[in-house]
DNA sequence: CGACTTCTTGCAAAGACTTGCGTAATCTGA
DNA sequence: TCAGATTACGCAAGTCTTTGCAAGAAGTCG
């Protein structure tokens, strides 16, 4: 089966020159002619060969730190769904308990030559992990892009919800409240984002002349049992409200106060952070921070699709602003 | 049998150089020849040399329908977990509104030399739906795992929750709470676990001389949404309880009640079915039928282990029992 | 350890597709 | 009706992909 497009243009009766304008739009072709091409196309069942960028398998690596805290689903659809609009086939990667790496699943992906990813609140978040694989990426131009917090000197695009804005949003909300005994409940020490939050409440406090000492910012898993013990510890402390920096935290915070025979918002209030699905549902429906992970999601998939159309991409961080979400889990502070 | 390499060739009618890129996957080989290649490897049972064979990427697939019902993450974690623990790398598939379908990514896997695949309620549970994907799988012999609903007549293995037992928990619940007007709010109506359990409803219904007209048992999609306009309906209808398929669709049978101005469980008892996460902070706490997740996770991956070290599957159908939350949104019924 | 087999790879040629340019056909306006 | 403008298309040269040849590398067996 030789010269298949020449096959195509003699059962036509034009030239090659012909059919392979029309295969790739371009001018210079009249409307009947065109469509006399098309129809003898899908007649003959004619294939475009390979294309080099093309052939590539259009698989995006799509990084979800976990999927507990219902902010990574989340991301994971919208990212996802764009992705797959776009023409490209997103790849979910967790890690898993039991044991995979992301830079496992880093050189699993390049064996299966994946034309770009995206890491949503990965290892790079925590400064102290390995970095070794984003290096790689790097080295490889493979387009990138990162969500939640940049890593350092490698100039990946990056979006991310501005962290001092959301500390401040709560801050401001609590403090307007009355309350003056405020604790802040964060991830790992190491994770930056974490680590901005305690940066901008350490500015707020001195701004505000109020001390901020380290027994009121307690690092802690991000999970609900974790958020409900480092609460525990800033109730005896005597604080009055709690700002944490996830959705779970902020529920298991939300358990402590009752496990100390308190009230929720009439005796402390909770502020959380995300505000992923359901926080309406709550018991009480959760005041939190919420961050804007649709045009977030969108403006990832922009960037990286950009790349992938071999644009070279901007190495900078976008930040997003959050928006606080006022229900009913905060209240005046008692006296 | 000489010059093996040769042999492929020879059959195909191209040169050793082609066969052995086409077995290294490197560029150079048009999709065409490549697919001749391999599927002349597949007639002849050529078996590729040590080296290649032994370091296959040990992928699984993993499918999940969608992820903003937490009960879908929840299964991701433990299988996905699992699976690493096994030494696999566990292949995260969404339906992504934008719109991979699970053929598309069969196939995709396919191309990836997947080793298995796990289903968790994808496209097999809706009876209607394009099923080829499933006898593609069978054919190449690749191990697969249903969990919850099984395809008829291909014998894959699979693990279910006894959707019969759960409508049963969920129903004399109810009727020894005084309940006798209850309605039923299930998923889609060619949708295999939404079929079990309204047969069970109907069996129920009939050995305790109640009558269940088709009125009270509503086919919606499987979001917050629909099932509060499912509930509003119910509410017309005179019902004082509402057994929902899955959690999400009770969170939006709580609203309709709220919106219409009544009380959860004291004046319409609401009760839910899958036991995600978060259910007991929800507001009320949602009476609910838990599915044994991790044992049903546990069970899948064995199964798949099993195949996959080449020993022959039970094609049968393991049901798990689930059991009944009870929390705070079902009541005594109203006189 | 060497002869033999089997697989990999660089190179060049053939083939498939694209594109610049020239010419024929068609249209427009006087 | 005709000159000039415009469009459509083929020719042929150019670019990129695919494939076979043959030499080299790796493994195997006596």
């Amino acid at each position: 089966m030789s010269r298949r497009l020449a096959e195509v243009a003699r059962q036509v009766g034009v030239s090659e020159a012909t059919v392979s304008r029309v295969l790739n739009e371009k001018p210079g072709v009249s409307a009947a002619t065109r469509q006399a091409v098309l129809t003898a196309l899908d007649v003959l069942g004619y294939e475009r060969p390979s294309k080099l960028r093309g052939d590539r398998a259009r698989l995006v690596g799509l990084f979800l730190p976990e999927l507990t805290n219902p902010i990574f689903p989340a991301f994971g659809e919208i990212v996802g769904g764009g992705l797959a609009q776009n023409g490209y086939t997103p790849v979910l990667c967790t890690q898993a308990a039991g044991g995979i790496t992301e830079a496992d699943y880093v050189d699993l992906l390049l064996q299966q030559h994946v034309s770009g990813v995206v890491f949503v609140g990965g290892q790079y978040t925590q400064a102290e992990s390995p970095h070794e694989h984003y290096a790689k990426l790097r080295e490889l131009r493979i387009p990138t892009v990162l969500v939640n917090a940049p890593v350092d000197g490698l100039g990946f695009p990056t979006v991310s919800t501005d962290d001092a804005v959301a500390v401040e949003l709560a801050w401001n909300h609590l403090r307007q409240l009355g309350h003056r005994e405020i604790g802040l409940v964060l991830g790992p020490a190491d994770h930056v984002p974490s680590r901005r939050k305690h940066e901008a409440a350490r500015r707020l406090a001195a701004s505000a002349g109020v001390p901020l000492p380290a027994s009121r910012v307690l690092h802690s898993h991000y999970t609900l049992e974790a958020g409900q013990a480092a609460t525990a510890r800033l109730l005896a402390e005597g604080v009055t409200a709690v700002v944490c920096a996830s959705d779970p935290l902020a529920l298991g915070a939300i358990r402590a106060v009752r496990r100390a025979g308190r009230q929720v918002a009439t005796d402390v209030s909770i502020v959380g952070f995300d505000d992923s699905a359901l926080m309406n549902s709550i018991d009480p429906p959760l005041t939190t921070v919420r961050q804007p992970i649709e045009p977030m999601g969108r403006m990832a998939i922009e960037m990286l699709v950009g790349q992938l159309a071999g644009h070279p991409a901007q190495s900078e961080e976008y930040l997003f602003e959050p928006e606080l979400v006022v229900r009913a889990s905060t209240g005046p502070a008692p006296r």
